[in-house]
RNA sequence: GCGUCGGUGGUAGAGUGGUCAAAUACAACAGACUGUAAAUCUGUCGGCCUUAGGCCUACGAAGGUUCGAAUCCUUCCCGACGCA
């Protein structure tokens, strides 16, 4: 029996791949899963650009609001409900699109990644987080020889994750990728920089207009009243720590290019650019000559 | 017009005779990524030479003092403030 295909349709912000993934859905009879790590929060709208209801055009959107922004989500737990919902859709016989711009979440899905079963202890990470770079890497590699070798001795939150799975698991086990049991069809979403610039800046503007629903001032004024405090709205990303229009547009520039560091290093994706519109006929070409 | 303070790399801003191609931050460029991933972290960042290193051009402009100047002196240009 031949693997099931499953398309992936990933790409920069503001490249159009939410548009794409429904037109692609209504031709093919798809479902879309969200691979977005904050797009999973629920209030966050404005600010992740979320899909509204209309757009989706009736096709089904999953991995969109299932915690609350003061919880925690994590990729473990996406990769949970993503590999669940790929299943349910398969068996009502429709085609999974996985679209979204978060490489790591796509990849956990994609690669087959195993990650270990320690989920986050708040505590211990209380503790550490007190602790100097020095302090932490000692532990780790008295822990852990060999993950200490190599891990990024600078970033503090990888140490205090790689203790923190040692401390359970006696090592760091190594990433280990099973063969997945997909087919994936990976379409990378570009634009050439000028004119990907300017539609952020569009967006971010659109983001900042007050008629569209109040707009991400109003937003984070909600999050704040729901009691999500300033650290975690820092955690959430740029746009919801003291935004301006500015600093939104220069930060989503910046982590545009940090996207593509990611993206680049999968062979698999196949690129399409979406500046013109005879563009999407293609795409659609390729993925319906693929399925 | 007189007086005071100031003019530093893409920007902001330290440096006030040698250790200065010049702290730091930002931007830019490249990259990493084992449960925070729009997060977190790293490297490069005047030009040229293949790295060690070397050479050249640079701290408003032109001169000067000095073995040596971003730093001291003179004049000029520009800016801010004060007095007229």
């Amino acid at each position: 029996m031949s693997k099931a295909k499953i398309i992936v349709i990933l790409g920069q912000t503001a490249t159009g791949k939410s548009g794409l993934a429904v037109k692609i859905a209504k031709k093919v009879k798809g479902e879309i899963i969200s691979a977005d790590s904050r797009q999973v929060y629920t209030g966050l709208d404005i600010g992740t650009g979320k899909i509204i209801k209309k757009e989706m055009k009736g096709i089904p959107h999953h991995l969109l609001d299932v915690v609350k922004p003061k919880n925690k989500f994590t990729v473990a737990e996406y990769k949970r409900l993503g590999d669940s919902k790929i299943q349910e859709i398969l068996k009502r016989g429709n085609i999974p699109i996985i679209c979204g711009g978060t490489g790591f979440y796509i990849d956990a899905l994609t690669k087959g990644v195993v990650f270990p079963e320690v989920p986050p202890n708040i505590k211990l990470r209380k503790i550490l987080e007190k602790k100097s770079l020095e302090e932490l890497l000692k532990i780790l590699t008295k822990l852990d020889k060999v993950r200490a070798e190599n891990i990024d001795t600078k970033n503090k939150v990888r140490l205090i994750r790689a203790i923190e799975i040692a401390k359970i698991l006696g090592k760091v086990p190594k990433i280990t990728e099973v063969l997945p049991q997909y087919t994936f069809i990976k379409i990378g979403l570009y634009l050439p920089s000028d004119i990907l610039k300017k539609k952020i800046e569009k967006r971010v503007k659109e983001m900042f207009n007050t008629k569209n629903h109040g707009g991400l001032l109003n937003e984070i004024k909600k999050l704040k009243k729901s009691r999500v405090n300033s650290k975690r709205l820092k955690e959430l990303g740029f746009e919801y720590y003291n935004p301006t229009i500015e600093k939104v547009v220069l930060e989503s520039i910046q982590y545009a290019k940090r996207q593509m560091t990611w993206f680049k290093r999968d062979k698999e994706i196949k690129w399409f650019s979406l500046d013109k519109k005879e563009n999407y006929k293609k795409i659609e070409k390729y993925i319906l000559n693929k399925i």
